[in-house]
DNA sequence: TGCGTGCTTCTTTTT
DNA sequence: GAAGCACGCA
């Protein structure tokens, strides 16, 4: 018997040991689920089975590459190195550009994320003359993405009369023309999206039986990690390969399934028994990681959901603490209640930074807390968020690469040519994509036309567009050949980026930079560690990866001891010793989009679930009687989900004791008195913000808004009154602002002490004597 | 052509 | 609180 079988309980051990024919494995909260999947790979291999009769499918990277990593320890690199393992995404490029030739694509074709989507939604919109109040490049996607994900091709979303009518309904009857010409575009520019990894390998296996043939028979074994969470493409494509030999496991847990709102089907994981009738069920149900508290309050809340498969998940740790639940007057409060806490408990259990995780339901509640943490001086760590790959600088960069593999690539031409400026303006560039769109062309096809036909650009323009093509096409000989690294630094040397970052000096301009540094050292270490075929990976492999990476694939892990915050999204399939829930109110969690409808409303109530499964011994849920939004403070309703939690496990915390003063201090600043305002702002909308609030003023009495560049944190209160004047901030400059009011003058200087931030130079606050 | 300015809109979660 | 867009001026 191998040792390791030792490790694991008895369904755990059959889960491992089941390899032929069909299996479910229902892994609850917490029940040791990627340990079973790694140890039952493990034991194929150790069986005879040849890794690269494995396809072992996760959702993120970060998910694979770990699971990638454990496996390796026990059977060694070598063996390891050969199993197909990493995301739907990542797995079906690959395979897709093997066969590009088959479904018309260049194998080189490039992957555009949704910021390129959208891009081409709006250009496509605005050439239908389509009202673009009416016509949100978001929903439109969000229409198309759906279809996709559904297998309607743009052909049939036309001819499907129900579909139709639906968008008739929604006012958005034209939306059958914009995914046609998305559809068309794309192929043209030899680009997929997201979802046409999906669609396509579908679409590829359906036109080529031959080819299903070929990855059926190397797939004699697939692995489904998440499997709640696929949607109908990813189960079609898993169902297709499976068909053969059917030796399919699937792993997932139906009461964590969070991801509908992207075209998720709980149904997949809850009809698997139809699929497969022949099928083996192995239910985890011991919770390893929580007290019994935690595991009983978890099971509370998530009985109230109808749609689900029975199990039990139980405990068999201490009781535990009950969760805490913690009310603040403000979030501003909230953050500092939760950063007291954390230093606190820190000190008085000897706990790590690291073992605390702050969550919430959506990103924008980061900086508040950011900012409690940050008076504190509490080391944290985000994850999510704006990815590092979705930085201005670095995209712009992946862009040059991107031309330079494929320059059909038309989001990536209109992004880089002219940046840095060469001097080819809107208006010539728009010559040049109207001549395309015309002849059916791609950007870089049509410029190549530019000596022949004329489409009234002067020849100064010409001459500076194919200055530019000669320098893609320069590196477009070399990137297959290239040392990746140096290639990459030169395209990033006379593409002119490096040099236009490091002349801004500004902490923005420099960080910028940095970031590029950063780019090309990932490339390096990337490049020189060997690929399955055990070559070093070229520039374009580096490339062809790069668009499916997210943050996490970027962190280092280097600087260990740090609060966490994240989504709870992201926080799936990790845990903490102590967890803090923030932000419990009605419309943000559940969130408001989703309290109408009970089955995404029971979606909203599994991601409660998660939330609090993912914490060992202690649960804190917070909630603010108010909150910020848009500038505005409004008044918030304690969540529906806290009352779904058998009273038997919460508690309420006291934290407003000790926190009297400032709750005081705090509310008197936000316009509790009459006749206050606050006054911040950022660099950018510093003057129409000003503006449009003190409009407000005139009848109203509270103004705010906040620096949020600052590290001077400028809160000015000022008696509210009437503006009267002020000079534009801009860069280098000084802006004052000039207010009489009622019953005061105001006036505050800013400087920007020649970067682009606001430093508060100057306020003064005179008190005019009222008398009346 | 490029830049500054003012207005509008936007927020759920992400491969 | 931030980003995109359109407009107008140099």
């Amino acid at each position: 018997m191998y040792s390791y079988l030792k490790e694991l309980n008895e369904i755990q051990r059959q889960a491992v040991e089941t390899i032929e024919g069909p299996s479910l494995v229902i892994a609850g909260a917490g029940s040791g689920k990627t340990r079973v999947l790694t140890y039952r790979i493990a034991h194929m291999l150790n069986l005879g089975i040849h890794p690269a009769n494995i396809l072992a499918l996760t959702f993120t990277n970060k998910a694979a590459r770990e699971m990638k990593e454990r496996i390796a320890k026990m059977v060694g690199e070598q063996t390891a190195h050969y199993l197909w393992m990493g995301t739907f995404h990542s797995l079906f490029a690959k395979i897709l550009r093997f066969e590009a030739d088959l479904i018309g694509y260049p194998s080189s074709f490039s992957i555009y994320d949704t910021q390129d989507s959208k891009n081409l939604i709006k250009t496509i919109c605005k050439e239908l003359h389509l009202d673009p109040q009416v016509y949100k490049s978001n929903e439109v996607l969000g229409r198309i993405s759906n279809a996709k994900n559904n297998l309607i091709t743009a052909k049939i979303y036309a001819g499907n009369f129900q579909i139709r009518e639906t968008d008739k309904h929604s006012r958005k009857p034209e939306i059958y023309r914009i995914y046609e010409i998305y559809e068309r575009r794309c192929k043209n520019a030899g680009a997929m999206d997201f979802d046409d990894l999906l669609l396509k390998t579908n679409i590829l296996f359906d036109m080529h039986p031959e080819v299903l043939k070929k990855y059926q028979e190397k797939f004699k074994y697939i692995l489904v990690d998440e499997y709640q969470d696929t949607n109908f493409s990813q189960y079609l494509i898993i169902k297709k390969l499976a068909l053969s030999h059917q030796n399919l496991c699937v792993v997932g847990d139906d009461a964590q399934s969070i991801y509908a709102f992207r075209g998720a089907r709980i149904e997949n994981i809850l009809n698997f028994k139809k699929d497969y009738p022949g099928f083996r069920l192995f239910k985890l149900e011991q919770n390893y990681r929580s007290t019994k508290n935690i595991v009983n309050a978890a099971n509370s809340v998530i009985r109230k959901n109808k749609n689900q498969i029975q199990k039990n998940v139980f405990s068999e740790k201490e009781q535990g603490n009950k969760i805490k639940i913690i009310e603040a007057f403000t979030d501003h409060e909230e953050g500092h209640i939760i950063a007291n806490m954390i230093n606190d408990i820190r000190y008085s259990e000897h706990h790590k930074y690291s073992d605390f995780a702050i969550l919430y339901r959506t990103n924008a509640q980061s900086r508040i807390l950011e900012e409690a943490l940050r008076k504190k001086n509490i080391p944290y760590r985000i994850y999510g968020g704006l990815s590092f790959y979705q930085r201005k600088e670095i995209k712009d960069l992946l862009a040059y690469f991107r031309l330079i593999i494929n320059p059909l690539d038309d989001e990536a031409f209109k992004r880089i040519i002219n940046y840095p400026k060469r001097g080819i303006g809107n208006t010539s560039l728009n010559k040049l994509l109207n001549f395309a769109r015309e002849n059916n062309l791609s950007a870089w096809q049509a410029a190549i036309k530019l000596n022949s036909e004329n489409i009234g650009l002067s020849s100064a323009v010409i001459k500076k567009i194919h200055e530019f093509m000669g320098i893609i096409s320069k590196f477009s000989a070399m990137i297959n050949t290239g040392e990746a690294y140096e290639t990459a630094r030169q395209i990033a040397i006379q593409s002119g980026i490096l040099k236009e970052l490091y002349g801004d000096k500004t902490p923005e301009g420099i960080s910028r930079y940095e970031n590029i540094q950063e780019l090309l050292n990932g490339i390096k270490e990337f490049t020189s560690t060997e690929n399955d075929e055990g070559m070093k990976p070229s520039l374009v492999d580096y490339i062809q990866n790069v668009s499916l990476l997210t943050n996490e694939d970027n962190t280092k892990e280097e600087d260990n001891d740090k609060v966490n915050l994240m989504t709870i999204h992201s926080a799936k399939g990790l845990e903490f010793k102590n967890v803090f829930l923030a932000g419990l109110e009605e419309e943000l969690f559940p969130s408001k989009f989703s309290s109408s409808n009970i089955s995404e409303l029971e979606e909203e109530r599994r991601l409660f679930y998660v939330a609090i499964t993912r914490a060992e011994n202690q649960l804190f849920i917070s909630y603010a009687k108010t909150r910020y939004r848009w500038g505005q403070l409004d008044n918030c309703v304690p969540s529906r989900f806290i009352r779904d939690i058998n009273p038997d496990f919460i508690e309420m915390e006291n934290a407003l004791l000790s926190m009297k003063n400032f709750s005081k201090k705090h509310t008197n600043s936000i316009g509790n008195q009459e006749n206050k305002a606050i006054f911040t702002g950022n660099s950018k909308n510093t003057q129409g913000d000003f503006k449009q609030k003190l409009k407000k003023l005139n009848n109203t009495s509270k103004v705010s808004s906040s620096n949020q560049n600052s590290n001077t944190k400028i809160l000015n209160e000022i008696k509210a009154g009437v503006f009267v004047n002020h000079q534009r901030f801009g860069k280098g400059k000084v802006l004052t602002v000039e207010g009489v009011f009622p019953n005061a003058k105001a006036t505050i200087e800013f400087d920007t002490g020649g970067k682009k931030q606001l430093l508060l130079k100057f306020a003064k606050l005179e008190i005019i004597k009222n008398n009346t």
